[in-house]
DNA sequence: CTCAGACATTGACATCAATCAATCTGAGAC
DNA sequence: GTCTCAGATTGATTGATGTCAATGTCTGAG
């Protein structure tokens, strides 16, 4: 078990706004400018209340970490939960709580990704 | 959802010794001084090679968040997971991927809410 | 090619967090 | 009572992080 990667997983998830972010991509505001389904930073920056660079470094953290997927969809960037971050982070919590380094997550999971 | 104290939970997370220490708590080393099974502040400190004051900090915030809780015996503290903390955390995980704010998570568990 | 819009990057600043030395507290041993 | 030890608290320092203004980059429209 990798500690330090472990740490940057829940450092991801360790602060309010991106918690907010990763909310919206589940249940995206009606008048997305992306469409229905999808979400973009502007929608994001309005969201939130922050400034654009502040959206965009938050971003460049959940999808470093694995927890967001960012595509380039013309001008716009599209941006999409993606299972397989929670998936690892559940294991880990799993992972803490077991004598042997590796184990079972939560439950067996899953994920509707974000069916559009 | 609360956001805030759902990133208080996972900042506690957000360590590599902090998540040392959860594995410590889980696999206790052979020579604890508090005896098998259980994990003493003293021991922690060696196991990480973090001064004692450091330690100290580490286990209030863990105690603070819900994942271990601290137990006096005698001169010495005894330190312990809390399973309900794990659980916490999980739910949030699952709950992060619903469309509605509250959500069953890993464990089973049936949880209404205010939508945010 | 030129322009405008959507994000990313950079730089600067303020706040938070991790760390340790020094000190304090509280419990057992004497 | 005093002494000693475990660990909590305090204060200071250093590094990480959140935030925004300014600027850069890339794409589509004209």
């Amino acid at each position: 078990m990798d500690f330090d990667t472990s740490a940057e997983l829940f450092k991801a998830l360790a602060d309010p706004n991106r918690l907010k972010v990763l909310k919206l991509l589940v249940s995206p505001p009606a008048n997305s400018c992306a469409g229905p389904g999808s979400v973009c930073a502007c929608d994001l920056e309005g969201e939130l209340g922050l400034a654009q660079p502040t959206v965009s470094h938050h971003m460049k953290l959940l999808v470093r970490a694995g927890l967001v997927t960012a595509t380039k969809r013309g001008k716009w960037t599209e941006y999409t939960l993606n299972p397989q971050g929670f998936e690892q982070a559940c294991e880990l919590l799993g992972a803490l709580q077991q004598p042997d380094s590796n184990a079972a997550p939560c439950p067996p999971k899953t994920l509707q990704g974000v069916a559009s």
